[in-house]
DNA sequence: TATTGTTATACTCTATAACTATA
DNA sequence: TATAGTTATAGAGTATAACAATA
């Protein structure tokens, strides 16, 4: 398949789970993005607003107001530079790192309901699928 | 791997590949789910409102201003419905198909040279993987 | 009464531009 | 002068509730 096709194929397909996913709310008030958030400053390195907000792909302002809101839930605790004082640093709380697992459980359900349904051929194609797909979303 | 840890993986791969193709915008007007709404009318059978925003996992009053835009560009044409009149039949226009097939594929291109980029392997899973994601965003 | 499309309204997430504090 | 974080503001896309027209 042609790279471009495939690009579209891809895209469309993206659009679509991506509309699915969004509607699968639990009962909480974080949204998909509050989550992804909060695991970007586990994952990055020396979590400043600026790089949190560009490990999530947005703008700082757009960072803020996600940041301002976990912080305010006490999932997300925020301290001065050691050695420069125009960065913050911040961290995710102990409460935070237990929302966030049985937070992301929850949410997970619906899609591995779908996913069991699928062939193991199948599971085992998407698996092999996601470190690609993670390298698409780079640069 | 489980099937929770799975759909977790999937889930923030493809948060972030949807952010990074939401960037991709070329300098034309439409947006995404305009061009991903124009192609739905020409996948779904009898493309009447509340159809193409089940297609597009999007409720119907979200799907008005998205068509009212596309017929005000042109993309788009309306008619009744032969025998009921409370239906809206909705169908693209030739200048629509057009900027479609033009528009695909300028948008695709970054996303294009991301995947030329990968092994023919990858491509191949990701090829397969893609009917697979398209399974999970049906309901 | 029930259903289709629509309008009114509000919420979420995003961006750009401008401000402040510090380097 | 340049950079990090923030605030102000606006735009896109979404949903729910309420409405008119038709079945």
């Amino acid at each position: 398949m042609p790279s471009l096709v495939l690009a579209d194929s891809l895209r469309v397909a993206m659009v679509r789970v991506g509309r699915r996913m969004r509607r699968e709310r639990g009962d909480e008030s974080l949204s998909l993005h509050h989550l992804s958030a909060l695991g970007a400053i586990q994952m990055v390195e020396e979590p400043t607003l600026a790089r949190i907000a560009a490990a999530e792909c947005v703008k700082p302002p757009s960072m803020v107001k996600t940041l301002q809101h976990l912080e305010s839930l006490g999932y997300v605790e925020r301290r001065d530079h050691p050695s420069d004082g125009r960065m913050v640093l911040f961290s995710i709380s102990d409460s935070g790192e237990q929302m966030l697992s049985e937070t992301r459980e929850r949410r997970n359900r619906a899609l591995a309901e779908l996913i069991d349904a699928l062939t193991a051929e199948e599971r085992d194609t998407l698996e092999r699928a996601i470190p690609i797909l993670e390298r698409l979303s780079e640069r």
